[in-house]
DNA sequence: ACCGGTGATCGTTTTTCCTGATCGCGGTGC
DNA sequence: GCACCGCGATCAGGAAAAACGATCACCGGT
């Protein structure tokens, strides 16, 4: 007495085509089956539903109360499931690049580059993939490489390097790092800093789970700065108050100084000479994923929305 | 080179309990199979779409982004399925009498009965068959008749006999016929009229494809009354007008003379004694159809509209 | 370094489904 | 009135699909 049993795809288009055909040999033509195929799968059909659907007559059939019901649904299933066929990669209308589908990205992204870079890049990602949706979230380096493995982004956007096995990532361009420091600092009346200059001054940082941090940390090693922890901040901002009423130093990458720096006149930015000062920005995803179809794109977004950005 | 193979339904449920649990092997329990099979449907479905949809990692799995939207699609697709499912006799919530399903039922009527019942018979099918709904056209019986045999109606409620071959009915009532008449006939002074009475009266009809007419022709044939085919009107309401104006006689059933005579102060209604007038509605459908299972609710829901109607 | 758990793969068995021939039934033509 | 088509239902046989059971390679945790 249990009837859980599905009706299966075949059932339902071979309905629907004995119904539009309103015969069974002219569906079975259509459906490129014989007839007594056609028949059986619709006596399955009407036994499970226990209810017939189709009024045999001598010549032709002609769907009963309960078949015209049953179709539209059964419409309805086939048409679903065409839409799942169109995603194929010779997938239907409005195939973008290479035939982008319609998905959500849901790309992590570090504090100190998502709010200066992705709104550029989403823009410009409307154009070049409009399928392509961008789910973002902020997190630190370290955070997101955790969050990626559990599968809470499906790609990220962060410095290199990561930590730990098992991801893969695709530099996208390399962004140098100022100094960023009060007007009133005394450092502030030169055009350009060497690393001498920082013996003896403080440097300031955020967190200690930010990339940008430990690149704070190797610098005071090799210049005799010192380093200030007593403010954990989460943002880039937190950094430049900190700058703007007191002595210290921090480091701002050149999108964050472009972005917020030149528009605040309390502090500025001064490049350091002698040194190599500068951060990989990388796009990430997990080994096992394989190469995500919109990584390309989206490297390329970025790469442009940087460009953007200076301008 | 050709793409056009549509997914299977065991191929998303696969998709979608891999998903929904995160292992093959624990969605092989809930779905009652083993690992191996669930991996060649979610395989042959990545094949078929050429995208990746699952992540495989050491311990579980996790949807891609493709694999997510197309997840979302595949629930889609089990839902309509479910829908229909729903359909079968054990059906879901909601089912009225013996699991009545939602459908559009329709049915041709006579044009002598159907404004004068049907209104009834639908307010109380709305109470004792929620999910039938009626769609009503009417004809003449042989126009009906006709149009049930082409599967223009499901059912059609006419007065019997009816033409032809290959169609069942189930009588619903039988309805008396009075005569209609001016009130300034010389016949509307007498309570009941005799057959006797009619001879050498005019006896005013529809056209000749109404049943009723039909009615009246015998009555002629036994009476000695004269037959007025002049006008070929389509509605009783037009052999209404007719009486009011000139001295002719017509057939009005029961129904309609509770209905739209008596607030007609132009005409009266007088019963045939001596002479049993009167007709047999009955609700058919084609015998190759198979009683429908609304057959039963919809003649229950018309003879108490009949009475109600009397009332 | 071992061990437990994961998904992929292979060969075999089971199930499902399609074909081809045939039957009975109505309507159509001569 | 009778033979003739065309329709769908039915049956037996074979082909295709799908499941199982066993096994493998891989990775992480102990």
């Amino acid at each position: 007495m249990s009837y859980p049993v599905k009706p299966s795809l075949r059932q339902l288009s071979a309905l629907l085509a004995v119904i539009d055909t309103g015969s069974f040999r002219k569906a079975g033509v259509m459906l490129g089956m014989g007839q007594p195929a056609l028949s059986a799968q619709v006596g399955a059909l009407e036994e499970q539903l226990g209810v017939p659907l189709l009024d045999r007559r001598s010549h032709g059939v002609i769907p009963t109360a309960e078949g015209r019901a049953v179709a539209a649904l059964a419409q309805e299933v086939m048409d679903a499931v065409q839409r799942i066929a169109d995603r194929g990669r010779t997938g239907g209308p409005g195939a973008g690049k290479e035939g982008l589908r319609e998905v959500v990205l849901r790309i992590g992204v570090s504090a100190s580059v998502g709010p200066y870079l992705l709104p550029y890049a989403s823009t410009i990602l409307r154009q070049t993939a409009p399928g392509v949706q961008l789910l973002v979230r902020e997190g630190t380096t370290d955070g997101l490489a955790d969050g990626l493995r559990e599968g809470l982004h499906d790609m990220i956007l962060t410095q290199l390097p990561l930590r730990g096995p098992g991801l893969v990532s695709r530099p996208v361009f390399e962004e140098p790092i100022l100094l960023m420091m009060s007007v009133d600092h005394p450092l502030a009346t030169r055009e350009s800093i060497r690393p001498a200059m920082l013996k003896g001054e403080t440097i300031l940082t955020l967190g200690s789970a930010f990339a940008l941090t430990r690149q704070a940390e190797r610098l005071v090693e090799d210049s005799g700065a010192v380093l200030s922890n007593g403010y954990e901040g989460s943002s880039m901002d937190a950094l430049r108050m900190m700058c703007a009423v007191g002595p210290g130093i921090a480091l701002a990458p050149l999108l964050y100084a472009v972005s917020e720096v030149r528009s605040d006149g309390r502090v500025v930015t001064r490049p350091l000479v002698g040194k190599r000062l500068s951060r990989t920005l990388a796009l990430t995803w997990r080994k096992t994923q394989g190469t995500p179809p919109e990584a390309s794109v989206l490297a390329d977004a970025l790469a442009v929305a940087a460009q953007q950005a200076l301008r």
